[in-house]
Parts: structure tokens; C-alpha cells; sequence
DNA sequence: CAGTGCTATTGATAGACATCAATTGTGTTT
DNA sequence: AAACACAATTGATGTCTATCAATAGCACTG
């Protein structure tokens, strides 16, 4: 198929697929699915059985828990190029802990989780690739839980806008915010206002500027000294 | 040895060798050391370089993050028979995320990673346990972000309760708590102030009883209903 | 281009929690 | 048993942030 070979080389980039070969990779995607949604609608929901993974082609999906008062936690956001829910193929409770749906209209396929640990008891260095990915997502959740841990918002949002220009070393970094600034409130667990807020003080401080989304750094230090 | 025996039974009930063969313990014990260490002492520092995993024979063992502000975040309290660090096993950066304290003096195994992962190659089965393990660690992991993630503290002490004695269908079930109030608080991010108050009021509203470390829960429903 | 719906901003207010401070309780040491 | 250190409790106060409310900005649609 013209659209395998295209998609097939899409997979290899991430790293859960770049220890296939040929072969293994071309049978994972026999069983695998092309989906489309649109914006606003659910991929899977909390607590439906976990019987396949994702990797997402286009868009943005958004994983998130219901709290018992009705307000919903933002896990995390999944971009292009990334997977979610492969952590769950080896949990005991095989239901999905979140429910995940899409912040803009996307592409995904979907991965049977049975077909996956095929491929981990036949090729054992394909474990050792997914056991490297489960240890980063900890890691990130630590980070994450260590962000929420902080007292006061302004640290949060701080902490944020750092590290979406970790790694650059110009003098005025420049990013755009990823999605909907109420998303990334969310992710924060902070309330929109709260952020907009935040973002007006950090502006009058001369410390960043923002236009839209269009975010520009203007004094690195100050930023960070704020932890 | 004698010794190993006896250890060799305790760590046979634990996921993480349970799957091992008695040569392939006997191998892994042998790179193994045995740490005693006193109430209050660090047995190792966030940052430090990772090159083996802990398993708690007796006594408590407090992970937590230092916050940029100088205040402590507690991660995990690791109680006797449960396993630490084993998640850094593969990560590509190899230092310690958390530092790690004694609560109160503990004896520990320490297991060297490269051991540990020189058996993994070599048994297929052993790698599927592990990704369980780490599975199961996410799930914490997630789980600790949505207390974290509920508004009120009361919500987070109450869902702490909740925890400690789901399993048991007593109409009164009774607990204890199994740290100092303190540690209890810091892991739910709130100040040791205001986890009292919480449950002062608790107390007061008839719904839990409390006598040093001892906790009666007079109400399910009620507490339930605090969700 | 006006109309609609959503996002973002800004202001006012109330409540929750951290902080500081003082006291009591508990377990450990000498 | 007394002395000590530390944990827990209780009170008073101030700050921060959620909430409510109203307006402004922006993108999409007919």
C-alpha cells in the first residue's frame, strides 16, 4: 500500500516503532486503524477498556480526568508525532484512567495492544525501548506533580513558559503557545483569569512579551530567578 | 548463606523477582548489599547519579524533590517490602529525580542496575513484570496529580482517609496512620495547620474518630460524600 | 458584513489557606 | 523523674486565588 509506506515512515521516527523491522512493522499496521475526529469529540472516555494505543499524525488531543466536583483535570496535551496510552498494555486494570479528546480536529492510528506485545516477546530489545519510554513519562509526571506542588501560580506559570524555550540560547526567545491559553490554565490547575492575570503582570514587569500567542522573552534572567 | 536464604524468601514475595529463577536471585544478591541506615539520614541526593534500586526490608523511606523556594515536596513514603529507583533502570539520564531519607532507621537492599538489567536480556518473562511494575507506577503517579489537582484540602485529606482503608467492608473500619502527621501533609501539599484543622472538623461533624495514630471512620457515606 | 459563539481580559468580592505565634502533648534521653 | 526536642494543636492575621460578572477581542458562518 502507497499509504503504509508513507505512514510506515511517519512510525519509524518515533521510537516505539524505530526497533521494528521491515517486517514487524509492516504486520503491526495491518492491524492498526486510521482515525479521524473532530474537534470536540472523544477518542475514548474514563474507565472504557484499554485495547489499543495511539500515535497521533494531526492535531492536538487532550487527555484529562473527571474530578468528583465536574471540573476536569488536564493531564496532558498530546501534539503530532507523539503516542499516548501505551503505558496501559501491562496494567492489570486495563480501563483507561483518562478520558481523551480532540482540542482540534485530528489524525491517529490506533495500535492493538495485543499485536504490540507480540512484537515485545519475540523481539527483546523492543522492551528495553518501551520500558526507556515508561521511565520518561514518570519522569514527566514527577515534574508535572512537582509543578502542582508549588504555592503560588506565578511559579507555575513561570516554570511553564521555561520550558518551552529550554534549549534555545537566544538572547529574546520567541515561541508560540502550543494551544488555547485556557488549556494550558488547565494544565496548570489554575483558572484562566488567574493566568491572564499572571501573564499582564510578567508583561508590566518587562520580563516577556505577548502578542496572540506569540510569546517573546525579554529578560531570561528575571524569568528564571522568579523560582 | 544463611542470610541470603532468608532475604531470598522475603524478595520472592515481591513482583520484581518473583519471576526469578533461584539461580538468577542468587546471582543478583550477590551484587547486592545490605544498608542500615539511622533515623534522618540521606541515602542518596537528588541529582546523584543512579546506579542501583532499593528494596525496603524494614523501616521508612521518605522520596521527595527540594522546591526552588527551599520547601520540600514529598513524592513517596516506600514502607517496608516495596521497591524504589527501579524506574531509573533505563532512563537516559541516569541521576536520582528525588532525594531519599530515612523516617525512621531502615535496613535496605540495594541492587546494582546493570545486574538487574543483565537479566532482563536474558529472561524475556522478567521484562514483562517490569513494564507491569512501571504500569502501575504511572497509575500512582497519575493518581497523586489529581489530588493534587483538588481544589480544597479537605477534598485531598479526605480522599488520603479514603485510601487507607478501601478493601476492608467493616462498617466502621479502623486504621492507622502509618507516618507522623506531618509527612502526611507534605505529601498532599497542604501544611501540617491546616491538615489538624481538617480534622478537627472531621471529628467534630461525627464522621472520623482519631486518638494519636489511631483512626476510627464513623460515617463511609458522609466521607464518601466529601468527593 | 453582521451575527454568533467562544476565548481572553479586567474588575470586585469573598473565602480558603499559609504564615506567624503561642501552647500543649508525646516520646526520648540522661 | 526531669529535661529536652519535636509533633500536634489552636488562634489571629494577611495574602492569594477562585468566583462572579461584565466587556472586549477573535474566528467562523450564513
Amino acid at each position: 500500500m502507497q499509504f503504509q509506506k508513507i505512514h510506515g515512515q511517519l512510525l519509524r521516527r518515533h521510537h516505539l516503532f524505530s526497533a521494528l523491522s521491515d517486517m514487524e512493522l509492516e504486520k503491526l499496521m495491518c492491524g492498526s486503524r486510521v482515525i479521524s475526529i473532530g474537534k470536540g469529540e472523544f477518542l475514548f472516555q474514563q474507565n472504557e477498556e484499554a485495547r489499543h494505543f495511539y500515535f497521533v499524525v494531526s492535531g492536538c488531543i487532550k487527555l484529562f480526568r473527571t474530578l468528583p466536583d465536574g471540573t476536569e483535570k488536564i493531564i496532558e496535551l498530546v501534539a503530532t508525532n507523539q503516542t499516548f496510552a501505551e503505558a496501559l498494555m501491562f496494567a492489570s486494570q486495563t480501563f483507561y484512567p483518562v478520558s481523551s479528546q480532540a482540542v482540534e480536529s485530528a489524525e491517529l492510528f490506533s495500535f492493538s495492544n495485543l499485536d504490540y506485545m507480540a512484537l515485545l516477546k519475540s523481539n527483546p530489545n523492543l522492551s528495553m525501548v518501551l520500558m526507556a519510554d515508561l521511565s520518561r513519562r514518570l519522569r514527566m509526571r514527577l515534574n508535572e506533580i512537582e509543578v502542582l506542588s508549588l504555592k503560588n501560580s506565578t511559579h507555575r506559570v513561570v516554570r511553564y513558559l521555561i520550558t518551552q524555550f529550554v534549549g534555545s540560547d537566544a538572547e529574546y526567545p520567541q515561541f508560540e503557545l502550543p494551544v488555547a491559553k485556557r488549556l494550558i490554565a488547565g494544565q496548570l490547575a489554575i483558572q484562566p483569569e488567574t493566568f491572564s492575570r499572571i501573564i499582564h503582570r510578567l508583561k508590566e514587569e518587562g520580563v516577556i512579551a505577548m502578542k496572540g500567542k506569540e510569546v517573546t522573552i525579554l529578560d531570561r534572567k528575571a524569568l528564571v530567578n522568579y523560582e
